[in-house]
DNA sequence: ACATTAAGTGATT
DNA sequence: AATCACTTAATGT
């Protein structure tokens, strides 16, 4: 209950905030701990209460795309249609921190929308979020250079796990942002000879500009 | 001290 | 910009 109020704000009914402490039960993933695999079939939405998800999408070719970061107060919208609609996951989800957070069985979902009010607003926002997310991210892979990717998959990842240190080996960032690792390292150094970053041994620290 | 893993480099396509 | 082949550096045992 404490746990719903301090990462989920605006959902704001009382009687709301007492059904999902009745249907929801808590989950607790160590860092590193596989969530959601490819192919499972889904049976609850998670409510991210702390710590921090990383999802992946896997192409044809079975290699790994990483796709966007779910924090405290946020959910899956992948989640959502998944179950609605008893499909496959088509993406997988990692537990980059410690995290906890409370599943939320389906049916409850989509009761929800109907009787509460921040329940659908919750629901409608996170599709939003994602969307713009998506658009944003076509953009990227369209229009910007990997340099400015490179940059720019830093900056959320340090703004995401709030500290200018990223704790990450080269390696890690390429599979990320797909790219070799050597076009990585390349590009590291770079920037670090531009005065931006400072690097370490699986550390890369933000410096201000 | 040695093995392992991460990072850096040059050449090739 | 990817891949290869290799070197160098850091770290764990």
């Amino acid at each position: 209950m404490s746990l719903l109020r301090e990462g989920f704000p605006h959902i704001a009914e009382k009687s709301l905030q007492e059904e999902i402490a009745e249907h929801g039960r808590v989950y607790d993933y160590r860092e590193g701990q596989v969530i959601m695999e490819y192919g499972s079939y889904i049976k609850k939405v998670p409510l991210i209460v702390s710590g921090l998800v990383k999802v992946m999408r896997e192409d044809e070719n079975g290699r790994e795309l990483f796709l966007y970061y779910l924090e405290k107060g946020q959910t899956c919208a992948a989640s959502f249609t998944c179950c609605m609609m008893h499909k496959r996951s088509y993406i997988k989800t990692i537990a980059e921190e410690d995290t906890v957070l409370i599943g939320i069985p389906i049916r409850y979902v989509d009761e929800w929308m109907v009787r509460y009010q921040s329940w659908k607003n919750f629901v409608m926002k996170t599709y939003d979020d994602r969307l713009l997310e998506l658009i944003r991210t076509i953009d990227k892979i369209a229009f910007m250079k990997m340099d400015s990717r490179l940059l720019d998959y830093l900056e959320n990842k340090a703004e995401v796990t709030g500290s200018s240190v990223v704790e990450v080996t080269h390696q890690q960032i390429a599979d990320d942002i797909n790219a070799s690792r050597e076009a990585v390292s390349r590009l590291l150094k770079q920037l670090e000879r531009s005065g931006r970053i400072r690097l370490g041994r699986n550390r890369v620290e933000l410096l201000e500009v």
